[in-house]
DNA sequence: ATGGCGGCTCGCAGCCGA
């Protein structure tokens, strides 16, 4: 089973970089992004007939999850239980027993913002509620846009960014704190390149500079992790033209 | 250098993203 996770900024802008993108790496699922799309605006027939079942929670101009996939999704459940929240942030759905929890989590804007305390207390809803859901459903895959790099290896420049919103120390123990409910981060059970990045700013040319940040991420349940045989990042789309400032991330499970 | 780019909106300037 292929997991993929892609924060495609504006599905209706990326639409034609997916579907090539789905026809080339034939992932199982497939979570997105920041669609921006009101529900009645998804390009749901146009992926119906490639064969993709698609569940989406989305809104104007901000926001808006999805989750496509070729095997039918069950148990939809839409943002997280008890947390009040008017962002269109996280789809979640059972896929070939798979419990398949899609997110995009707050950017936070900067360390001194009402965001950035927001993005905190999501971050500590969101946990509470996976430590349930993973009573529930123990093979559980968490994908997404985490809008944190978790350890210093996932920066272009530690230095410059310390401190920063995306990789300020309570960000990064919310980070753990979701590995600490035994939830695995697919990318680093294998060997992996040095500058890794899923994310690069559209300015200063920091793709080219590959000035990034790894801040997409698939993190996989305790039964899951030791089925994982591969995980990646794929850079290609991101040197087309008119891309997405983020990568795909891809985890294979045996 | 708080800019830079790109997508969005009851657009034509200002917001948000990361």
């Amino acid at each position: 089973m292929k997991l993929a996770t892609w924060n495609v900024n504006s599905l209706k802008v990326r639409l034609p970089h997916l579907l090539d993108w789905l026809a080339r790496e034939q992932p199982d699922v497939v979570c997105l992004q920041e669609t921006k799309l009101e529900d009645p605006k998804f390009p749901a027939a146009e992926l119906e007939a490639l064969g993709w079942r698609c569940a989406y929670s989305g809104q104007k101009t901000y926001n808006g999850v999805a989750i496509l996939s070729r095997a039918p999704a069950a148990d939809l459940s839409l943002g997280i239980p008890g947390f009040a929240d008017e962002q269109k942030r996280v789809i979640a759905a059972t896929v070939d027993g798979v419990r398949v929890v899609c997110a995009y989590v707050p950017n936070g804007q900067s360390v001194d913002s009402d965001k950035y305390r927001y993005k905190l207390a999501w971050l500590e809803a969101l946990t509470a509620w996976l430590r349930d859901e993973l009573v529930r459903s123990p093979d559980l895959a968490l994908l997404g846009d985490y809008n944190i790099a978790p350890e210093d290896r996932d920066v272009h420049d530690p230095a410059a960014w310390k401190g920063q919103v995306l990789c300020s120390e309570p960000e990064r123990a919310a980070f753990r704190a979701l590995q600490a409910l035994g939830l695995k981060d697919s990318f680093r059970l294998f060997e992996q390149p040095e500058g890794a990045f899923t994310w690069w700013d559209y300015r200063m040319n920091a793709f080219k500079r590959r000035m990034g940040l790894r801040i997409d991420h698939i993190l996989l349940g305790e039964h899951l992790a030791p089925r994982c045989k591969a995980a990646r990042i794929d850079i290609e789309p991101r040197k087309l033209e008119r891309p997405s400032d983020h990568a795909p991330v891809i985890a294979e499970i045996a």
